[in-house]
DNA sequence: AGAGAATACCTATGGAGATAGTTATTTTCG
DNA sequence: CGAAAATAACTATCTCCATAGGTATTCTCT
């Protein structure tokens, strides 16, 4: 159900074909909330079809094969800020880590620790793309923000960075207290074996 | 994928009903994998005919009325145990609190702190829930895991309540960062608004 | 004893999400 | 200049998960 908001809030910056939001998607909400293109060009067409969004057919190659170029409408604009509205419903995390890790005594000590240092090494490439995605976004040169900034009052800028900043720095705090909490689990397999 | 392994987790204590496996779980292995009973049952049933359990019929009020009774096979046992031994692969968060948060500007300023300040609950909440879970394993009185240990070797015992409490450990340290974040993001909105 | 509440057990259905493709066009490079 | 690689645009399918039911049995209370 949030996907088509991850997607307007994308496309409220400007204008895209469904390839360049499949790409920019990975680069930007894609960390927020992930999605592989196979939910991302049916969500699309969903979204038009809804008159949320609209799809003008743009020429591509040379017989007649168009590709679709979508933009939000009003419409679009409205729901995502109705959404933006909605009272908060509890959220129910499912991450396959933990419950790994409470059995861990099923696993075969090696396995264990393999296991745990790719998870390591998981959490530190995310941290190196968010921190380096948090960067961009402060300093403006993120091509989604700067794209939505310039159709924007000048005055908003601040405030709308502040609060992509503050997203982030939520996503790198759990990743780092995630990291931290892997490396616990390295010396505690080490002192157990 | 992981529910099924939640579940025979869950059933290696000791054999139970569908009833009691979906009211369990909501106590032990549900804070590490969330899932309702309309997955539960089928869920059962499935590993059931994949000969990863056992499911004896019990006679349940007058007429000729059954409940089934699943117990953990050696093939299930094996089954997780493989699980256990396989390699990491990355987990895609889908958080959508993040994203949210990273588009608050579009939120009524009022909504948004409503929102915030529901978040604060549920973190708060869910973290009183993790804390007294997590005293409940280490000492020894959670009865999923006592039955669990009771058909285990006493050395064992430390050990496996580690790994236990160790997941719980990162549950609650991702609450907390998340609880301070939300935190930081009601200041945030108070310096704006 | 009978009504209502709580417990026990389970199903139906539709949408969300993961995996794994396909086909066409443009770029690169030996 | 032709083959291989990269880019662009999608589709099909199957499993997972959420929402929302349903019925039978036992307990509780007046």
């Amino acid at each position: 159900m949030s996907l088509r908001y991850a997607l307007i809030a994308l496309l409220t910056g400007r204008p895209m074909t469904g390839y360049e939001v499949s790409k920019r998607f990975g680069a930007s909400v894609g960390h927020v909330w992930h999605a592989p293109d196979s939910q991302i060009y049916p969500e699309l067409r969903r979204l038009e079809s809804e008159g949320l969004l609209t799809g003008e057919d743009v020429p591509w190659g040379t017989k007649a094969r168009t590709k679709t170029r979508y933009a939000v409408t009003a419409a679009g604009e409205a729901a995502f800020r109705e959404w933006m509205n909605s009272p908060a419903s509890p959220h129910h995390s499912r991450d396959p880590a933990y419950l790994r890790a409470a059995y861990l005594d099923w696993a075969d000590p090696m396995k264990a620790r393999q296991y745990l240092l790719s998870q390591k090494q998981f959490h530190t490439e995310r941290l190196v793309v968010l921190e380096a995605t948090r960067a961009m976004l402060a300093d403006r040169t993120h091509p989604v923000l700067a794209a939505r900034l310039e159709s924007i009052d000048e005055a908003e800028h601040e405030r709308i960075i502040a609060f992509r900043t503050y997203a982030y720095d939520g996503m790198i705090a759990r990743e780092r207290a995630d990291l931290k909490w892997v490396e616990d689990g390295l010396r505690l397999l080490a002192a157990n074996d």
